[in-house]
DNA sequence: ACAGTTGTTTTGATTCATTCAAAACAACTG
DNA sequence: CAGTTGTTTTGAATGAATCAAAACAACTGT
């Protein structure tokens, strides 16, 4: 939970992106502040603790708002709903864990822009590399197998 | 449509993976032989023209066996179902269309293991690296806009 | 060639994440 | 403080994929 001048603050991001400022809205920025990568169900579950009468659409509504504005992230590992992250403006990658899912950032890896240059591109115009490294973190090598 | 000669190909690959020869195995791994990038849906409309019986929910089980046994790769591009390729074992990459969704192979970026090694990895334990890039393709930035 | 075993496919239903739409409502403008 | 615009609620619907049980077919050894 933010304190009154935390909450300032992310009013003050969402009017320098134009967007109203709303409880949901803060409510939503302030979670995504606190930890690192976060479904739509989680990120709601835990607005709906201060802000009870928070409908699941209406943080649907929030994310898309927010990712739009570029405030916020999302990314899309294979197999795991959409994730939500208020680290932006530095692309930087994740390292999915094949085991329990759990993501972790990692900066940019090959210089300033790794990968950025296919061989060949066909005439595409390339504004994106997303990279995800799959694998298996410290504690699920160290746990014999998870549920 | 494969030739019988393609199929005892196509058969000789399931043999070797340990897996039990099916008129459904054959027709998936025939379909996606031919062409790219192809959703579960678009593989079984396919299937079904020349093996009407076949179930959609055959076709997602020919395909997890298919990709469990390594002859098939499954992506899923962020907002697009899974698809599915047949060209396997040599961890290319993927050059996404963000207009028409259109999904083009590109091979290894930098040298052979691109991008393998994050900087901090934490004790992950990376087994994949995975690239998409995003872009519009040549089609697409020809035409105004796409549907 | 044939019966048994194992694994596959069919049939039918269900789940989960997400999106759509209309009405009620609240934030910012002047 | 009233008006306009955009947001949130409420309720329903969608698409992709998965689950489960029964019917069936491929390979094994004889």
């Amino acid at each position: 939970m933010a304190t009154d001048t935390q909450q300032e603050v992310l009013a003050g991001r969402l009017r320098s992106a134009q967007l109203k400022v709303t409880a949901p809205r803060i409510a939503v920025l302030d979670v995504l502040s606190g930890r690192g990568h976060l479904d739509a169900d989680t990120v709601f579950s835990t607005v709906i603790e201060h802000l009870p009468k928070t409908s699941l659409q209406a943080v649907y509504g929030v994310l898309a708002a927010l990712v739009a504005a570029g405030l916020v992230r999302k990314i899309e590992p294979a197999g795991s709903p959409a994730l939500y992250e208020a680290r932006v403006g530095d692309n930087h990658h994740h390292l999915v864990c094949l085991n329990c899912k759990q993501v972790q950032d990692v900066d940019c890896v090959i210089g300033e822009s790794p990968c950025l240059t296919p061989s060949d591109m066909n005439g595409f115009a390339v504004q994106v590399a997303e990279i995800t490294f799959w694998g298996v973190c410290s504690s699920c090598q160290a746990a014999p197998a998870a549920t």
